[in-house]
DNA sequence: CGCGATTTGTGCACGTCTTCACAAGCGCCT
DNA sequence: AGGCGCTTGTGAAGACGTGCACAAATCGCG
């Protein structure tokens, strides 16, 4: 833990950064192990295995090893990774070396949340601005934050160097919001409003959108429902498929 | 748009629901499409092409046509499909039909956001309760409901016949929430709390991670500022991959 | 110094998802 | 009635993601 020399990440800065592109698939869960890696290093663990670590990150062992495998990081046969240098090579593949800069806008019901979570802080990203449209809500001050006009968002674009922006506003204002971000140079957006963002190529834009979530439970729910009405009856219930494709398993869901 | 005899649903209730399995990809989209064809609904819309309900809801139109086709849905040729219709279809098959109570557990910072949020209501959700362990909480009144203690639970879940658990509270209370809820027979969680909660099988939980999101958005940050910093230097920047693979698409990202 | 226990890194096979491209079907217009 | 344009539904191919199983590498111990 003195000073480690780590293979993939950089030296310096200015240099090739020497990225690979990870699958997106992998990118997901990253984080999901970083946040791992952080309560093992608090537990103080120095090193740990495939097998400790996927089972932190609530995934299966050999995917961990393919992910970890892509980022070129290098763990040590019969040992394990070295915890830190792993938070190391994670951390500098996912940009967060620098702090990113957060503008919310939209500070109503879930942006004032929002703007008092301090999970932000604690994984690498610092709120730099909250803005709203409504002049009854400016001025106000959440978390040594006041709230400023929406309007003054080139400015504050400028002042604080935002890297991402999160909109919490009801979606019929959603894509103006947008469009300003992008205006302003934001290329990355999370999206809490429940609608599709047109933007740019070139800008990222995730979403978040809860009834989503809960319907798709809904809909398991609804599954498991009619598979205990019928539990030994017709085996799959296979509607109008036309020819002789059954489904090539017919039961998994509740063997295993 | 008197009365439909729709094909995939059911006009009984009891006999057998014929629930097609559809792929775990598909069930994720179609709240997206159901949020779409509402929107289209309300804009007077009888009936929308592929082509423009897969615009409104972001995707590609073959992937649109292939994921209805999936639930059995008939549109028509040379017409489209017919949106009241749909809706009644896809909000069968979410189990949208019958209006599902879900718990919210921990009624904090977020908690009180999401406990106001109309967003459930008109999606298909009813809010039943709010429970929280702080006793300086219990009592408070939002939106018409009474925060109620976390022990009360068992309780609740009779009365309510809570069918989605909500969790809210910080991670180290998170998985013994869950074990509560599932130990009163919910079998469906949305998480919020940054952990991975192990289940009994047959128990679905879907994490919502607000950094996880944030990190994502950095890293596609970090990759598009290393790709502006060499415009035509290296390509793309393999490491140190030993053999003679190189992947298979050298750039994609700007392509297109 | 060598051996066995352990754990990583990965080739390979399999399943899932996406996308293209087009035949089949439908309605409208002449 | 017939043809024409439009749109759905789907076969097929390829891209992508997953998980097994094992060789290679490393450490600790005798
Ligand atoms: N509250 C939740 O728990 C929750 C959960 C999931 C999603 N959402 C979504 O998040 C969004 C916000 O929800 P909410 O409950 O906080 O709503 P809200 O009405 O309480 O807050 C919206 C805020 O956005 C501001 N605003 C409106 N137009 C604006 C504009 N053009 N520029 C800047 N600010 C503007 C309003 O002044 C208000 O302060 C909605 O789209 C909602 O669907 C909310
Ligand atoms: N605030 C946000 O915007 C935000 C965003 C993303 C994720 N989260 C996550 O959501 C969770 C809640 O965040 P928060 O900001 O509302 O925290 P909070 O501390 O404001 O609220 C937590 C609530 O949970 C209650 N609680 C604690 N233990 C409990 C138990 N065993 N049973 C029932 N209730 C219990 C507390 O009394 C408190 O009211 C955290 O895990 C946080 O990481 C929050």
């Amino acid at each position: 833990m003195s000073q480690h020399r780590h293979p993939g990440a950089p030296g310096r800065a200015g240099a090739v950064p020497a990225l690979p592109d990870l699958p997106e698939a992998t990118v997901a869960r990253l984080p999901e192990y970083l946040r791992a890696l952080h309560n093992l290093a608090d537990a103080g663990h120095e090193t740990v295995s495939s097998e400790g670590l996927s089972a932190a990150a609530g995934v299966n062992s050999a995917k961990l090893r393919k992910d970890l495998s892509h980022l070129g990081s290098y763990g040590t046969r019969g040992v394990g990774y070295d915890v830190a240098l792993l938070i190391e090579q994670i951390e500098y593949v996912l940009g967060l070396t620098q702090r990113r800069a957060v503008a919310l806008v939209g500070v109503g019901n879930l942006g004032h949340a929002l703007a008092g979570y301090d999970g932000f802080a604690s994984r690498g990203f610092r709120i730099a601005a909250l803005l709203d449209a409504d002049p009854s809500r400016v001025g106000e001050e959440i978390n040594g934050l006041v709230v400023r006009h929406v309007d003054e968002l080139p400015a504050v674009a400028v002042e604080e160097s935002i890297a991402i922006g999160v909109i919490a506003t009801p979606a019929a204002a959603a894509q103006s919001v947008a469009d300003q971000l992008v205006a302003v140079g934001v290329t990355s957006i999370l999206n809490f409003a429940p609608c599709v963002l047109s933007v740019p190529e070139g800008v990222d834009v995730r979403k978040v959108d809860l009834a989503i979530e809960l319907q798709i439970l809904s809909f398991h729910e609804h599954r498991k429902a009619s598979l205990t009405a019928l539990p030994a009856t017709g085996g799959s219930a296979l509607t109008a498929l036309p020819g002789g494709l059954a489904a090539t398993e017919t039961q998994e869901a509740i063997g295993t």
